[in-house]
DNA sequence: CGCGCGCGATAACATGGGTTAAACCTTCAC
DNA sequence: GTGAAGGTTTAACCCATGTTATCGCGCGCG
């Protein structure tokens, strides 16, 4: 995990963002000074609460973890999966009060940002502020392909468009072999939490990913998933990566 | 329409974020001076074209208007319905390209705010740039809430949801009769429409629609709703009002 | 070394919501 | 007043996905 530098907390942020955008060296100065020490968080633990007031928010440096809202009768809808260098819990910074709860799906490290010293930073880094509000109607543009696949897409084609955004999300951020030498991601998620985030049953999860195995679209095991034909699946997904905003083009 | 002095275009977006927290003179004044004159749309016709690159964001002033995707079979999936004082694209500020489609769904009257001067307001008033961040936001939360609803709850829940969402909103733009005094709205679109918006056909809307009738729970004809008895379908909703904010809480 | 448990696969059966079709109603143009 | 067009309702039938249940595998722990 260390090699001659350790990777700083903000690494996978400042690499999405850069993606996207320059980010400029008093603004990287800028993130690092508003956030607290990293800390850890422990598989199936609550990062943030459901309901909740924070009063700061918090950054996903490694793991995976979930935006979710349960229901009355103990069901669950996750309705975002987080990857390291999303901002989990930004919007709470002006919604006040959490509208939904976040998970960890994965042991997390985590680092946050008290939101007196991020609402500082939005009266002096117009540009930065404006890198982060894009962070947030990125998320926006995610739900949406959600209920678009949810509404409208076969259960295959909605498995098939989350394995997509995954796999482009995961890369965005070096957590994804490239397409030159075998499409590789870690995905370590029950299908019982796929299908919350899928609004399936765990049983239909497993009839999807056992077509999506014998189509030899994807290999899939043990937490490792292999995209094998790429076309294939985006095909399957109706995939546009147009709303992962992967492109630059400044702000 | 026009009475003694004529609402300005800004009217209902003031209104609403004035809910939220304070909206200053000057502030109003920035508002004011990056919108366009108004302009009117044919319902059925696209206000933001899918896959376009705006050069300016777009209020709507009257009327409704969805935010939607097209499938490769024909399609459609609505993901969100704008009422008066929404700003229907603002997220192309930052986005570039959309992701998605507006069309008016109803006669609508928009104005346009050039991205230039909406990024020198960025520059020169941070606060109330939080406030349209904030409005993006609460784009998503309305999002996630559907995902919710999509995932799961019922056909029946997931329409009371819309029911209850619309309520509230066109209330906070003085777009709704008050509770004391019937709580009534005018809601013009057609069931499919409403099954775009719900991921369900049309004829399952009208099933729907007749079985929230039956149960007394509103009145609904010739685009006209009215709420019988909120406590009953809030509770067939699992309606938290939460994620609207419609509380005063300064940013 | 073996037991228990979480996870995934499979099977049998149930059902909410889709599809197709037809009847009916309302509005509006002429 | 009549016909056409668009919207809603109802009915019959179908299928994707849910539910319940069982089995098997792999791994951690006693």
């Amino acid at each position: 995990m260390t090699t001659v530098s350790p990777p700083s907390r903000i690494t996978t942020l400042v690499e999405k963002l850069s993606l996207r955008d320059q980010v400029a060296p008093d603004e990287i100065e800028a993130l690092k000074d508003v956030l607290d020490p990293p800390r850890e968080i422990r598989s199936g633990a609550d990062i943030v609460k459901e309901h909740s007031h924070p009063l700061h928010s918090t950054l996903l440096i490694s793991g995976f973890s979930a935006r979710y809202s349960s229901l009355a009768d103990g069901a669950r809808q996750i309705t975002e999966l987080n990857v390291p260098g999303d901002f989990i819990d930004l919007h709470s910074l002006l919604m006040k009060q959490m509208d939904h709860g976040v998970v960890a799906l994965t042991d997390c490290v985590v680092a946050s940002a008290p939101h007196a010293k991020l609402i500082r930073l939005t009266e002096r880094h117009p540009h930065l502020t404006r890198l982060l509000w894009l962070d947030t109607i990125i998320d926006a543009a995610i739900h949406r392909q959600w209920l678009v696949a949810m509404g409208r897409r076969s259960g295959l084609g909605h498995l098939a468009h989350l394995v997509c955004e995954l796999y482009l999300r995961l890369q965005a951020v070096g957590q994804a072999s490239g397409k030159a030498d075998g499409m590789r991601f870690n995905l370590p998620l029950t299908q019982a939490t796929l299908g919350d985030a899928l609004g399936l049953s765990t049983v239909h999860v497993s009839r999807l990913v056992t077509e999506l195995r014998g189509e030899g679209v994807v290999s899939w095991s043990g937490g490792q998933v292999e995209i094998l034909n790429w076309h294939r699946l985006a095909e399957i997904a109706e995939f546009d990566a147009t709303y992962l905003r992967l492109q630059n083009e400044p702000v």
